[in-house]
DNA sequence: AGTTCGCATCAAAAAAAGTTGATGTGTATG
DNA sequence: CATACACATCAACTTTTTTTGATGCGAACT
């Protein structure tokens, strides 16, 4: 790419991070346990997805870093959830469904 | 992640590829300018993103590989375009714009 | 104060994705 | 038929991402 990036560029840069972070099963598992569950601790997610705790922890700052999610710590718990409006400007409605199974 | 896959997983699996496409800005450059140019043959994208031919070759099997586009030959060209129906499926009507800038 | 629990972070290793230049194949053209 | 062109494909290499196991750190509990 030889030419500068003009304002069109740095969006689709911008896509190209929020994509990558969706780009791994085991993330969009996350986040589909998120958007369906709510409001879930480390520990759970752990549990529910058969994930050791430091690629849970991986994944997780994956997500958080294109703020597709967010933590809330309480006492000695982080407990996570989905930006499902940040999801929703990405993702087509039909797609965001496969985040909200039941 | 121990449990067998079911239904849903299979399509999750399914979206981790459609997003590793999407995961790098030059494959978005493509489908940008194959969504605004129409049909384009290689030779000519290749000087619209100053790619080398190897390169765009590469990418281009990539997004071929998740549907997102599709190739015609004619003679010793081969033209790509844009399918706009499935970038529709994964894309919100918001960001689907980007890809049709004019 | 010492332990334990819940989790982030780190460094080393492994795996996957992307790049590069070369080679191959089919189609036209002299 | 020899050459040139348009492009795919390949193998070696580089870069990025992911995994792994260890370590660190703060909050709670004893």
């Amino acid at each position: 790419m030889i030419k500068q990036p003009d304002v069109c560029d740095i969006t689709l840069l911008d896509y190209e991070k929020k994509f990558k972070a969706l780009s791994d099963h085991k993330r969009l598992y996350i986040l589909r346990i998120l958007a369906a569950e709510g409001k879930t601790c480390v520990c759970d997610l752990g549990e529910l997805l058969a994930l050791p705790q430091s690629k849970l922890s991986y994944h997780l700052k994956v997500l958080l870093d294109v703020n597709f999610i967010s933590v809330e710590k309480e006492g000695k718990w982080n407990f996570y959830s989905a930006n499902s409006n940040e999801i929703k400007k990405v993702l087509s409605p039909n797609l965001c469904c496969l985040f909200y199974p039941e």
